[in-house]
RNA sequence: GGCCCCGUGGUGUAGCGGUCCAACACGCCGCCCUGUCAAGGCGGAGAUCGGCAGUUCGAAUCUGCUCGGGGUCGCCA
């Protein structure tokens, strides 16, 4: 045994007992004849003193000590001396007085201190990231991310859900992401492919009578990565026999509500989750992953402004796109160069502009404002009263800051959608102590694809319609709901599921209108068609992100943060440099030629 | 693929055309110190300013390209 007790664990009750210590020099404050060390563990600190006159040999040896040098420690607990406890440590009240001390390792100097809030960057924590880890901070996310597991493995265990692992060397299913691919060293040509989910053979379980089926699913999705988006992330996945989707909600509201409890019972979690359509979110909010812990809900102006004389406006209205705006509070005072921010933030999210409206908190009421009260770009090319009904219909007042984007339809619902965002965070709009989930259902089976010119599934082919849009699937694919619906919890995604088709007839029209000839789905979903020739139950389930809730409830607005050895925005892991070359007899046995390198 | 931001000793920053062969803080090294806990005092080492090419009498400072990092739009069934 290296030691008897963990560095932040000894108390005053410990008192007088000779114990053993081991860990990290955290810090040495040397006085001479009396040494400090703080010894640290994932624990905590524990402060050793080292008194030339009672134990010399250890003083001797404290004085050489380094930061993150591994040692054992020999001593006994005893109180600080009156006045000198420090009361930000949970071991503040005693000290250890060492006696004996080891050396067990030597360590360089670390190219970072080992403290919370730091700024370094991101890179350099990642190449050093086994020290990245030792900043308490990193601790408590791995430790709050592996309670999350822990908490919802019990919620499905003991609900009936059976923990199944599938296999991470399957085959490539094109469609939806891009695949890592491995060689096949034995079928030379041949590629496994890394599963983006493992949604077949979650169902094929279903077929197979598993009836519950649930796993911590790694998937691998070959795109571009973002704050809160990694090539390779976890997902607690399940699926449910004879469920409806309101049986699945039911599941989803509970384990999460108890996830938010267990591992952060400060925060409050608004109950029953609301349920929203689809076209209600973009409606109200511009977003399918509204945030709702504040309102400033998104007005549509476009009927309002389509003969305002205003030629943005116009045009837009004429092409069938939208004039869409938010009210911001109180913020009549904006100034310019804060407007222009904004107009950079909104273009940044892919809207043209941003139309900034004043209203002045000078002006009695709206009705009663002139021009004078307003201050606006547009404020000479459009009505006095047009701009009042475009105020009156977004629900601004005298002193509020109306903010309008024009453009297609999409490109202003995400650039409004993140203005909202933005606002909300800059007037601190959104308490953080909410967790305001919410699930959003009814979404469109399909979605029309410019690039292939034609319609591709919202969610995946095996999502079912609603029972009575199955009459839509010939005449109008794009007016057809779907069982589909996700979890948002302020503003972010945490996961989707739908309930699956298992009618035959239904999955081939469902497979015609996205285009997939009969070779296409025997190659990708042959197996599980096959699986529901054989008696298919009812069935649905859904795919959570993991390491999204667990940055929520870390309070982290990084994926990085959370999760032990992320990758760069490049995809790259600076620790072990990976990807990185293999050698030529690997090349070779695997029948591979590397044609344009670096290409 | 597009757009935006960043790149200065180990770390984080300042400097934004000559006064900079670069400043500050922390860290590091040495000496002193028996009650500190971001210990303190004194002394010291350490970067040619991501790379390349230009502009200029002169560049960390301006321009172009390039590499790396971050954010984002597209993309992510």
């Amino acid at each position: 045994m290296y030691r008897d007790m963990t560095c932040g664990e000894p108390r005053r009750t410990d008192t007088g007992k000779t114990i053993t210590l081991a860990g990290w020099v955290h810090r040495r404050r040397d006085h001479g004849g009396l040494t400090f060390i703080d010894l640290r563990d994932f624990s905590g600190l524990m402060q050793i003193v080292f008194n030339e006159d009672s134990a010399p040999e250890a003083h001797t040896i404290a004085g050489d000590l380094r930061s993150e040098w591994v040692v054992q420690v020999k001593g006994v607990v005893q109180e600080r001396r009156a006045g000198a406890d420090n009361p930000d440590l949970p071991t503040g009240e005693i000290e250890l007085l060492a006696t004996d001390i080891t050396v067990l390792n030597r360590s360089e100097t670390p190219p970072f201190e080992i403290e919370d809030d730091q700024n370094i960057a991101d890179e350099t924590r990642l190449r050093y990231r086994f020290i990245d880890l030792r900043r308490p901070r990193m601790y408590k996310n791995l430790k709050l991310r592996h309670d999350v597991v822990q908490v919802a493995r019990d919620y499905m265990c003991s609900h009936g859900f059976l923990e199944i692992e599938t296999p991470i060397l399957l085959k490539s299913t094109p469609e939806g992401a891009r695949d890592y691919v491995v060689p096949s060293r034995v079928h030379p040509g041949s590629f496994y492919a890394l599963p983006q989910s493992p949604q077949q053979l979650k169902q094929i379980l279903m077929v197979s009578g598993v009836d519950r089926y649930f796993q911590f699913a790694h998937c691998f999705r070959d795109e571009d990565l973002r704050a809160d988006r990694q090539p390779e992330h976890t997902q607690l996945d399940f699926e449910m026999s004879f469920v409806e989707q309101d049986d699945v909600l039911e599941v989803l509201e509970e384990l999460y509500t108890k996830l938010v409890h267990e591992t952060r019972p400060d925060l409050e979690v608004p109950s029953p989750f609301p349920r929203m359509t689809y076209a209600e979110a973009i409606e109200r909010y511009g977003s399918d992953k509204p945030d709702l812990r504040f309102g400033m809900e998104v007005s549509r102006l476009t009927d309002i402004v389509s003969g305002s004389g205003f030629g943005v406006f116009e045009s837009v209205a004429a092409s069938g796109g939208a004039v869409r705006a938010i009210v911001a509070p109180g913020c009549a005072g904006y100034t310019r160069r804060q407007t222009d921010e904004l107009v950079e933030f909104v273009r940044s999210s892919g809207a043209q502009g941003l139309i900034p409206m004043h209203i002045s908190a000078d002006a009695a009421s709206l009705d009663t404002a002139t021009l004078d009260d307003i201050r606006s770009p547009i404020k000479n090319h459009v009505s006095l009263e047009t701009l009042k009904e475009m105020a009156a219909a977004s629900g601004a007042a005298p002193g509020d800051l109306m903010l309008i984007i024009a453009g297609p339809e999409r490109v202003v619902n995400v650039a409004i959608s993140n203005l909202r965002a933005e606002m909300g965070k800059r007037l601190e709009l959104a308490d953080p102590g909410v967790f305001s989930f919410a699930f959003v259902v009814d979404f469109p089976l399909f979605e029309w694809d410019d690039d292939r010119n034609g319609w591709a599934a919202m969610h995946h082919v095996f999502s079912a319609p609603r029972p009575q849009d199955v009459g839509l699937l010939d005449s109008d694919p794009g007016a057809v709901l779907g069982q589909l619906y996700d979890l948002v919890l302020n503003g972010v995604e945490l996961g989707s599921g739908s309930i699956r088709i298992v009618d035959r007839a239904v999955q081939e029209k469902v497979f015609g209108i996205i285009g997939h000839s009969p070779e296409d789905v025997e190659e990708r979903f042959g197996q599980l068609l096959r699986a529901f020739q054989y008696g298919a139950p009812p069935h649905g389930g859904m795919g959570l992100g993991l390491d999204r809730i667990v940055m929520l409830l870390a309070n982290e607005d990084n994926i990085r943060e959370v999760i032990a050895f992320p990758k760069t925005q490049a995809a790259v892991d600076p620790l072990f440099d990976a990807p990185g070359p293999i050698t030529q007899e690997q090349l070779r046995e695997l029948s591979i030629r590397v044609v344009e390198a670096g290409g």
